[in-house]
DNA sequence: TACATTTAAATGTCTGACAATTTAAATGCA
DNA sequence: TGCATTTAAATTGTCAGACATTTAAATGTA
């Protein structure tokens, strides 16, 4: 079934690892069951301790659930969208922040990204996301905003945008780019011309997606792009000379 | 500090949240070394054994790493991309084989990312990366060659195409989606006539970008995955009858 | 039957111990 | 003094056994 070799280091991992190869390899279905803890311990011939790390490191990919009293136990877990989403998030945030990703090349991948959504979300938009994005728009033309709701906004915006191309797949690849800009974006300090600027794209793109014009939209996503490289040099700058 | 309330449900999941959250808002810089396992049992006043399934919980998403000996501990790892693009494939992978994604939705996914790339590609492809996507059209035009080795070599020129982009943002993004549709690809019989076909629509992408043509390589790829299409809809064709 | 109680199985946590590994200090010697 | 060797200390890795907690099923009773 699955063994483990005289390797005596890192025990753990090793156990981990041969519990994710049943599970990618079909042979641990979702929901499936895992032996309890003492049968792992009783069958890796290790201490039970050292079958609950590996099984942590397992949980903590979101890979089992597990369950207490009669009857639970670990279960092979369904890798659900926003659990694949959140696992998404962080990574993509780590690697920029932890790999002097500059602005630019951020900024870069991200608008490449949603230009790959543009003609699907041409075709397929729908009201519901249509309505969406337009009253994300209205919340970010509200004079008072702070910078970070504004933000904020901004992020569920380009989310909808990226839903309306319909596909879960490119949705899910898309969040992790879109949200592990935002702690850049958040550095940037909307002035009100800026906003304005940014909310008049923001309304071109909608304009393109309702009327089915990927031509558009695109256009006024590439523009848009510019724009945000701008105003990231900007900021950039500013911290350079302080 | 840090500091854990008295909900006594999921200790080490608390605590592996409790660190993460000091690493992600910069207060625990890379390559720096956390409390030892006793300090922090202490700190959080729990014991040693659900402090280490805390760290390992973090260990399993590569946010940190430890050493033994004096001196040794749990330091903060640098995410390198390698790390990242593995645990990138290993939840797309898992998302797409747990959740009944189709062919067709995959497929389409990766294709509009892929086109996401070529615009970019097709400006700063380099004579490196070109060679290594023409190597790739070699092999994968010998006669020989098995159907396994035929994909490999498939996931390895797409890779190819997309490092073009000169982006490691969206290679890292790429990853994910290209590897984690190589299960699905595999279940595809190669004939010969197909084969020759893929190889020449390869070319025909490879053609573009060495000329600078965005265009034309966009309208290969794009005949590329309706190509593709059709061969995964026979499979599923051919598997629903039997 | 319906409901309350008991029981058993499983995870969650703790304590204490020892092994393995690595660094730094202490020691001995020329 | 200077260098090689030994020793000690700190830290993670692992183990054994115990108890607490939770949950579902089995049991008993009105």
């Amino acid at each position: 079934m699955k063994i483990d070799p005289d390797n005596k280091a890192d025990l753990s991992a090793q156990i981990a690892e041969a519990i994710r190869e049943e599970i990618v390899a079909g042979r641990l279905i979702v929901d499936a069951r895992l032996p309890s803890e003492a049968e792992l311990a009783d069958h890796f011939a290790v201490s039970r301790p050292t079958v609950r790390e590996g099984l942590k490191r397992l949980a903590a990919q979101a890979l089992i659930r597990t369950q207490r009293g009669a009857n639970g136990g670990a279960f092979v877990n369904r890798l659900s969208y926003p659990e694949a989403y959140g696992q998404q998030i962080t990574t993509a945030t780590l690697l920029l922040s932890m790999n002097a990703i500059s602005f630019d090349v951020a900024c870069e991948a991200r608008y490449a990204l949603e230009r790959a959504c543009t003609q699907l979300a041409a075709r397929r938009r729908t009201p519901d996301t249509l309505a969406t994005m337009r009253a994300e728009i209205h919340r970010q033309s509200q004079p008072g905003l702070s910078d970070e709701s504004f933000c904020a906004s901004d992020v569920a915006y380009h989310r909808a945008l990226v839903d309306s191309a319909g596909n879960p797949v490119l949705s899910y690849q898309l969040a992790g780019a879109v949200e592990a800009m935002q702690p850049l974006m958040n550095m940037i300090t909307f002035t009100a011309r800026s906003r304005e600027a940014i909310v008049g794209l923001h309304i071109r793109i909608a304009d393109g997606l309702e009327r089915h014009d990927a031509e558009a939209a695109e256009d006024a996503l590439t523009a848009l792009e510019a724009y945000t490289l701008v105003l990231g040099r900007d900021v950039m700058a500013a911290r350079a000379k302080s």
